[in-house]
DNA sequence: CTGAAAGCGCTTACAG
DNA sequence: CTGAAAGCGCTTACAG
């Protein structure tokens, strides 16, 4: 079986004795059509089950109606998130998605960018990647006149739309809490710090601590070493100190919050009582742990229609010729207090 | 400032006192092109920062190198999964991903369908929304001569290829591994029943149950009620029952299970000692809990892998013009014994 | 090995 | 209100 061919406006045109550009008109209901040859065209066309072929549309008209979206993974929670609150507000307006992934890794990153330039998006939207830190590859879609926007993981030195999470100052509110709860030693589980999200978070704790007089301890201060084989040691460890901490603060996320309260649990160590923990992402597991878990909300598929609406602001202004300047817009993420941390 | 244009092989071509022609040729590795000029063109080429238009080239050739995915929620754990999965495989023969999600609605589905058909995609690969069963739109995208891949949630129905978990030998298995066990009064938590992957699970249930001779009890079968607030009252009547149960196969997900989980643990009721918890999808947590939970794997990230080369080779024997018969591939989940079943 | 020409399916100024 | 024509940027048989 041989693919059979398309419809085209020309197959429609011919059946009515008229012109493609007409059919076209009608189609894309252009002024200049009688109303009665309209419907007869329209009501034609889906007779013949035809479907634009938007390919040429776009060659024709220069532009795709679709937003090219890259970030570190696919499956990862903030990340779907986001792109589902993308997806949401650009599908009403007719946009395409393509997505990407670079796996945190800068050569695939540097690929996709260009498959996406190649594909004559009009706007990428990008989470860059942890490893790199030569920006050449976003440098060249502003330069394609492809509107870049920036989130969560900003390249700073460029001047483009972005879209953040104040992870310090929610960092800051949710150790401030603890502090208020009468928590005295608060230790830190760091995420990596080659990433600067986790290092606001860090700088978060240290302001809250000093804000209330409490001294930084470097002892209670963890790095980054969430492998599941070292998650529940390294809190062991911790909690076995001279001078135990009596909460702490999983910056990295609400997974490495659970191994703290599991370790807790096992150690015989009361949460709130003794041991206040809060985590970060508002995963919905600590909901409905026993003593639920207090968290970080990053309202991350709100990240993603505050992106899609900052596209066709800009979009419209550039439409009025209004100038444009590149702006950030901080998303305040929402401390969430549950059990843990409350006593 | 007017958005300057951009290089086109023409561009290229005038430069070196060539045509069109010959610069497609040396860009597109083709032979018939003299090893020296297309050296210059390339390297030209890469001078001039251009870009091939892929939408001219896909008008042109006819296809789009572009596979269109549709499922319900694009941020919900399986299916991001899979979607990571196919992007993986994909990806490396140059590949685009458009992507849509359906919200579940029959509307929308049909919608995001007609849209992907309109882009000239090569392949669909869709996951039916619960909600109708009218399945024209998908019988419009075999008509368009597109290949249609159904995979989880598929309509049983159309002859396409499929990709399916096989839910009730899973569900099976876990029920026998629980009464091998020792568990003899085991309760079932419900999915909701109009989707047939829950419906399945259910028949597995009820299969091992009858395979070990134990009675089907209909007071052990919870129907799906789990918005948050449900969730925990349900598990506390069933643990409170004249006759309890010993063991809750919580075959919506792992988070009914970690419910469960928590439930008991606040009425004192012992795990796995005095009651045996199954969950399913593996979610994260499950591995983190104490004690931690005996799920099911789905093999998510494998399903999407499966369907990218399902198409792949089905690409492969188009062109050998094999015959294609429409097949299924039956992806066996796992069942992931943990300590909440181990006794 | 290279060029001239047609065409993928559409849109849109330009006439009438 | 409708048509004829050009062109978006590319690829590819057809000549030479």
């Amino acid at each position: 079986m041989k693919p059979k061919k398309r419809v085209t406006i020309y197959d429609i045109a011919r059946k009515l004795n008229l012109t493609a550009s007409s059919v076209s008109r009608a189609l894309n209901n252009s002024s200049h059509v009688n109303e009665a040859t309209k419907q007869l065209i329209v009501k034609t066309a889906a007779e013949m089950n035809y479907k634009p072929n938007t390919l040429a549309s776009n060659l024709r008209k220069g532009k795709s109606q679709t937003i090219g979206i890259v970030v570190p993974r696919i499956n990862q929670n903030f990340f779907s998130n986001v792109i589902a609150g993308i997806e949401e507000t650009t599908y009403q307006r007719g946009y395409n998605l393509i997505i990407c992934q670079s796996n945190e890794a800068h050569d695939k990153e540097v690929q996709c960018i260009n498959t996406l330039i190649n594909q004559h998006v009009d706007c990428i939207v990008i989470s860059v990647a942890s490893e790199g830190n030569d920006y050449a590859h976003l440098q060249n879609v502003i330069d394609h006149n492809i509107q870049l926007i920036q989130f969560d993981r900003v390249a700073d030195e460029l001047e483009t739309l972005k879209v953040v999470n104040d992870n310090q100052q929610a960092s800051m509110e949710a150790v401030s809490h603890m502090i208020t709860q009468g928590y005295k030693r608060i230790a830190l589980l760091e995420g990596p710090q080659n990433l600067d999200v986790f290092r606001q978070r860090k700088a978060g704790y240290i302001a809250a601590l000093k804000a209330h007089g409490l001294p930084v301890d470097e002892e209670l201060i963890v790095a980054n070493s969430w492998t599941k084989d070292l998650a529940g040691p390294a809190v062991r460890t911790l909690l076995n100190l001279p001078q135990p901490p009596d909460a702490i603060f999983a910056s990295r996320d609400d997974f490495s919050a659970l191994v703290v309260l599991e370790v807790a649990t096992d150690m015989g160590v009361k949460v709130p009582e003794q041991l206040g923990i809060c985590g970060y992402s508002n995963e919905a597991f600590t909901e409905v742990t026993s003593p639920s878990i207090s968290t970080i909300d990053q309202h991350s598929v709100y990240i993603g229609k505050t992106i899609s609406n900052l596209y066709f602001q800009e979009m419209d202004n550039k439409n009025k010729d209004t100038a444009s300047t590149p702006k950030t817009i901080s998303i305040k993420p929402k401390l969430i207090i549950r059990s843990s941390t409350s006593r």
